[in-house]
DNA sequence: CACCCTATATTTAGCGC
DNA sequence: TGCGCTAAATATAGGGT
């Protein structure tokens, strides 16, 4: 493999210039969200590309209004046309989009499995109102996690024989643990995603960045038992 | 150090979030001019601050008023006003960059300096038509080779008494050497840079990507003496 | 062509000055 | 405030499917 720094000049192999534009394309129009998200502010970006039949405009397709309308004022009759391309860029976008979507969703199912799980040996939370289907995942979830923990007790008792315990620093109301460990269901993302999307269509691909493993359960290189969480 | 990912959302710190508003920016206009560069393309970007008084536009300003016209029919008034926006911050672009430029000059002039060292070693080239500083300069440059070159010749000995040449690959021509290393000279920025920039300052920071160093002379971790390329 | 994978190249938080 | 630095986080080129 020989992944070379390819050097600012115009790519002749018309194959790899397509790939390339793709690529960054996608990139570019994250960093146009992501710059605009982190400090509030407008902005867009325009492409012109002999790939898409319609300039493809961006960030935000509400906001691009706003930017543009107060970069330079546009005709109502000009701005208009200009929704109706803006529309069907969304409507691309949105089928492109879906099969990120459903990924997501599933991976976002297990991870709101384990925070029930965790909620409920916590004592925050009940599975009183979970449907059948959900309780039988989160059945095998449970089991999983009760195997995890077996092993993980029977690796200590061999590491440690004496102590089996090599408690981490310290423990009043347990907040001493790692708090990017504990408290990593942050970066959890939840299935109304979907609802927002729906009617925010333009947060292009869903703004779902890398989806980060959760580290409170299953084998992670950082194990957290003993855990002062735990009863 | 506690380098941690950020959660993509508005970040209320004033000062952390204009310092990643500035870093991003600057990003994000490389970005574009690079998508532009390599895939022949026009782009744009447009970016609405508190921290500046004019919208920050960009790339390529020439093109920019291109792939905006083209997007939306500006009246020629509307035009023209936009043209002077463009100028100052292009003014404010020079002053920016007059700093790096310095700098990348600085560097490119050692370079150029090691590569005509180099041609004179492979005959191709003649330092007849250099003045007094350069040739002073390009003394203080072989002398600090000539210096390696012993320092090198020295470790091999103790390291290989017998074989003072661990003799890469190979060699008709010399053209066995890694081509990376031999004729990294690809990646040479030349001074007359400055004279483009000057003709066409919209070239942001003046497209100036990190410059590797060069690995022929010096103390690089990849020494390749014995070398083919010396007589 | 659209995705997936992974070795590398680039970008950027968070610091210290 | 801005700059340089370095560890991490991200983006991507090339290659497969």
């Amino acid at each position: 493999m020989t992944r070379k720094k390819v050097k600012l000049a115009f790519i002749t192999n018309d194959s790899a210039r397509k790939a390339t534009y793709k690529k960054r394309k996608k990139g570019l129009m994250k960093k146009v969200n992501e710059l605009s998200t982190l400090c509030g502010i407008d902005a867009c970006a325009i492409i012109y590309s002999p790939y898409e039949t319609q300039p493809e405009v961006w960030p935000e397709n509400n906001r691009f209004q706003h930017v543009l309308a107060q970069f330079m004022r546009v005709p109502e009759m000009e701005r208009s046309k200009n929704m109706l391309t803006l529309e069907s860029f969304t409507r691309k976008m949105i089928i492109k989009t879906n099969g990120q979507l459903k990924k997501q969703m599933k991976e976002n199912r297990e991870k709101e499995m384990k925070e029930v799980m965790y909620q409920c040996l916590t004592g925050k939370g009940s599975i009183e109102n979970l449907n059948p289907q959900d309780l039988n995942e989160l059945g095998g979830l449970v089991d999983q996690t009760l195997k995890d923990i077996s092993r993980r007790i029977e690796s200590l008792k061999k590491a440690t024989p004496p102590s089996l315990s090599p408690a981490p620093p310290a423990s009043v109301g347990g907040n001493s643990l790692n708090t990017n460990n504990v408290s990593g269901m942050d970066g959890m993302q939840r299935t109304h995603w979907f609802t927002d999307w729906v009617n925010n269509p333009s947060e292009y691909n869903l703004g779902l960045g890398r989806v980060y493993e959760m580290t409170q359960f299953g084998n992670n290189p950082n194990p957290i038992w003993p855990n002062p969480y735990f009863p």
